[in-house]
DNA sequence: TGAAATGTTGGGGCG
DNA sequence: ACGCCCCAACATTTC
């Protein structure tokens, strides 16, 4: 008699749906009676969606986590890289003779291409291959205008998709994941150097995350019960603890939409004093991403080239060095420059925090949105390739419902707005940790630092604003006039 | 999911 | 008491 895991495996290739529960490619592979071949591939290859470095200290830690969470349920993640991850996958299918190759779909158009032609190289070889929704609420093909064309307006687009039949409930983790018989050989995670030395940039990042689906699950229950109430106003107060923290749990599909989605509904059918107008707040934010994934299905360029074509001779005035004053949280306008070092100390920057330090790099600085798009790639644990385009686009306002060009945010009114007792500032810019309230935003009009401005010298020296807001502002405002009357 | 400029109003000081 | 001015405070428009 032939034992199941004598049968020939079914290989899931999981990529950016590192999780076990809700996971239906998985559950499709072990409901079907064969053993489990769990498979992700690091790739090598030169393209820009190459995680980076930040990404990368996640990956490694999320790739760790699924590794146990696999082995506790009797599957065994194989680790391979290459700079095919397509053929790498059709060569173990053809040694181990598989059944089927299941995976959860990818939105890019490179990424797409690839799975395309891996379904029928597999098809050729006789092997089947079946893909799965595991990243989204509604793929862009199901959300249409009238007209069958893509929403380009984020509350249409929303309204659209939530009066579209509820998203399928989501799957539990199978109890048990059959192994074959024979196990490809697979690399040791150490191996692949995922993780920063020399320097260890990261050293900051461990102590305030999880990564793994466990570690989602945890942050997501722990921010219904204690922070969904309230969510509409603290989220955009970058010195408290107002967001939900899910988004590099996200990005690497730890955790999914659909969880998020029932969690939310349920937490609210049971909720004593159900938060409402927080927790549609908090499902449209889950909506931008979705929007995000729609926007770069139907403009796979959309992490290059502006959306409206008017913008591809914008005049930018690209300079090195105010680009890594930038980068550095050099600038001299202390909310830009908290945000830039939370980030590096971090790996993530609150939300109101990414639109202002975006918004200064465009407009003040008139520095190209793909410059500060490639820094958040590299830096942000949660860069999600969607979605960090299309928001640089949507600050710079060549993208979809984007921000109109003269919404210019102003750092210190910002600050004053939305840090309003200076503590996030005084957070991550130990220079300005003694500078009383009422000048935080504005420390050049403090006399502590006036004073010691003139025998500045020592290294804590902050620095003095870099431009002046409204010489910048007005610079901006005409860059971007300019671009009036053109055709689109 | 802006900010600044401009316009309007109303209370209070004061000649 | 009255008109005038100043200027918050708020509303509207413009970029």
């Amino acid at each position: 008699m032939i034992k199941s895991n004598d049968k020939p495996p079914i290989i899931v290739w999981l990529r950016q749906d590192l999780r076990l529960a809700d996971q239906p490619a998985l559950t499709a592979a072990v409901a079907s009676g064969h053993p489990v071949l769990p498979v992700y591939v690091l790739d090598d290859g030169v393209h820009p969606l190459a995680p980076g470095g930040a990404s990368r200290w996640w990956l490694h830690h999320s790739l760790a986590a699924l590794t146990r969470d696999l082995q506790r349920r009797g599957g065994t993640l194989i680790l391979r890289r290459g700079t095919s991850p397509g053929r790498m996958i059709e060569a173990l299918a053809i040694e181990f003779n598989a059944a089927a190759v299941y995976w959860g779909r990818r939105y890019d158009a490179a990424e797409i291409e690839q799975d395309t032609a891996l379904t029928q190289r597999l098809g050729a070889a006789g092997i089947a291959s079946k893909s799965f929704n595991s990243s989204l609420l509604f793929e862009p093909w199901t959300i249409r205008t009238l007209s069958g064309r893509p929403y380009q307006v984020f509350t249409q687009y929303w309204r659209a998709c939530r009066s579209t039949p509820e998203p399928n409930a989501p799957l539990p983790a199978p109890a048990k994941i059959p192994a074959p018989a024979h196990l490809p050989a697979s690399d040791a995670l150490d191996a692949w150097a995922l993780l920063p030395t020399r320097p260890d940039w990261a050293q900051g990042f461990g102590p305030l995350w999880r990564p793994g689906e466990t570690g989602a699950a945890a942050r997501l229950q722990e921010f219904l019960e204690d922070r969904l109430c309230g969510y509409k106003t603290e989220r955009d107060l970058p010195d408290r603890d107002g967001t939900s923290g899910l988004s590099p749990h996200l990005r690497f599909g730890e955790i999914s939409p659909r969880q998020i989605w029932h969690a939310v509904r349920h937490h609210l059918a049971t909720a004593k004093h159900p938060p409402d107008g927080d927790a549609d707040r908090f499902l449209a934010e889950i909506g931008w991403r979705e929007f995000s994934y729609s926007l770069l299905y139907y403009h796979p360029q959309i992490a290059r080239e502006p959306l409206k074509p008017q913008f591809a001779d914008f005049p930018w005035q690209v300079d090195a060095q105010a680009l890594h004053a930038w980068q550095r949280g050099m600038t001299g306008y202390p909310i830009v420059d908290a945000g830039m070092r939370q980030l590096r100390a971090t790996g993530w920057m609150h939300n109101r925090v990414r639109m202002i330090t975006a918004s200064f790099l465009i407009k003040h600085l008139l520095q190209p949105w793909q410059d500060g798009e490639r820094w958040f790639w590299d830096t942000l644990v949660d860069a999600d390739p969607a979605s960090n385009a299309a928001s640089w686009q949507w600050v710079a306002g060549s993208g979809a419902d984007a921000s109109p060009y003269f919404r210019v945010f102003n750092p210190v009114l910002q600050g004053k707005k939305f840090d309003p007792n200076g503590d996030y500032v005084r957070r991550w810019v130990p220079e300005l940790a003694r500078i009383e309230r009422s000048n935080i935003h504005e420390p050049w009009t403090a006399e502590v630092l006036r004073s010691r401005d003139t025998s500045k010298s020592g290294a804590d020296a902050y620095p003095s604003p870099m431009i002046d807001l409204m010489a910048g502002r007005r610079r901006a405002l005409a860059a971007f006039a300019s671009l009036n009357g053109r055709v689109s």
